[in-house]
DNA sequence: TCACCACTAGAACGATCATTCTAGCACCCC
DNA sequence: GGGGTGCTAGAATGATCGTTCTAGTGGTGA
């Protein structure tokens, strides 16, 4: 069972960082704090990271961009068009908020301002990241028949209202913020959508 | 001469520190890196700011914030309407982010994600500097006479929307999601506003 | 002239930082 | 059963963290 317990090890590093992440960022969150919530030992961390802490942001950055990505996709295809699904974001990102006491749902904003200017290498991975949403979105809008200009227009600033909801509700630990963007977000969306209104 | 030179001094703490922040954030920027490009000394600091990093830092927040929202107030001033004050807004940021190599133009965002969970005090400096510069486009929304529920939503998505657009062209390292975003909100706002169109 | 005040100066403190290193464990293949 | 490999364990290191503290400077009012 040998391989499942490397597995387990790295995941619960991972998953440990990606969390206190959530809570106190990149530079806010020690090693030995990762450590031990992860159940591991600064051995083990190094041996799945040998580039430290950089390395270890890196991936926590894809796996949880990824997971945001998927979550993304869900919500624009359970919901009734595109611009329904900005609501639908709002409202059950906002009930994670509530949930969580505010913890800030998404560690990857908060990262990549925090480092952007210092670690080029997780500023590139939080491009894609972002990018990877910003591409999502277009795409469910280019399908609703939104043109492909507008659609880039639409995407980004759905992408970056969220991203700064968040902000909001957390500074006022309170999901309104965040649900007027996304009631924002789904006229904007609304007006441009064919054959319907909103 | 020694009234000037206090508040030279504490002047210089602030805006070394607003800058540091812009660079760093909050945690990854330390005092002994803020009192060297303060040209001061840990005791002046402590001097004028007891309660230490904290304190410090939220009036850091106070005075950024501050000056944010004058310049918020000026461009809803000066622009055609609100609608355009969003594609202003967009231009000139990017403009300063053009010129500073993508250095965060506003340290408050960052800060408001880095501590929300961890500094109270802070946390709710973020949340009052945030509240003003919305109720600024709130109002500049109603003296052009949108109604107040749009209002309130339209402004909260706007500023939302440009912090995002903070968060994104920092990452890419370009203006365009800044830009987009502009475009986006320039869109939304121009729908809702009475007897003329984009 | 002397006490008082606001301010400067920077050494010292214990804690914590990211990282490195040596040691040892458990399992597989030969 | 001996050697190799993947992983764990955690002490040690030097740097830096935020804060405290003592000493000293220079100007002001009595």
């Amino acid at each position: 069972m040998a391989s499942s317990t490397q597995r387990d090890t790295r995941d619960r590093i991972v998953t440990a960082t990606a969390e206190l992440f959530r809570i106190h960022g990149f530079n806010g969150t020690g090693l030995a704090q990762i450590v031990k919530a992860a159940e591991a030992t600064t051995g083990s961390l190094y041996h799945f990271f040998p580039g430290g802490k950089e390395e270890l942001a890196a991936e926590v950055l894809r796996v949880s961009g990824q997971a945001y990505r998927d979550l993304v996709v869900l919500v624009l295809n359970e919901a009734l068009n595109p611009a329904a699904a900005m609501t639908d974001t709002a409202e059950s990102a906002g009930a994670v908020l509530e949930a969580t006491d505010f913890i800030d749902p998404c560690p990857i904003g908060t990262i990549a301002r925090e480092v952007a200017s210092t670690h080029d290498e997780l500023r590139r991975v939080a491009e894609q990241v972002m990018e990877s949403w910003v591409e999502a979105v277009h795409d469910d809008l280019i399908a609703a028949g939104v043109g492909p200009d507008r659609a880039a227009v639409l995407a980004t600033t759905a992408v970056a209202a969220i991203e700064g909801g968040f902000v909001l509700a957390r500074a006022n630990k309170s999901t309104a913020p965040l649900l007027k963007v996304g009631e924002g977000l789904r006229t904007l969306i609304a007006t441009e959508l064919p054959h319907q209104d909103l």
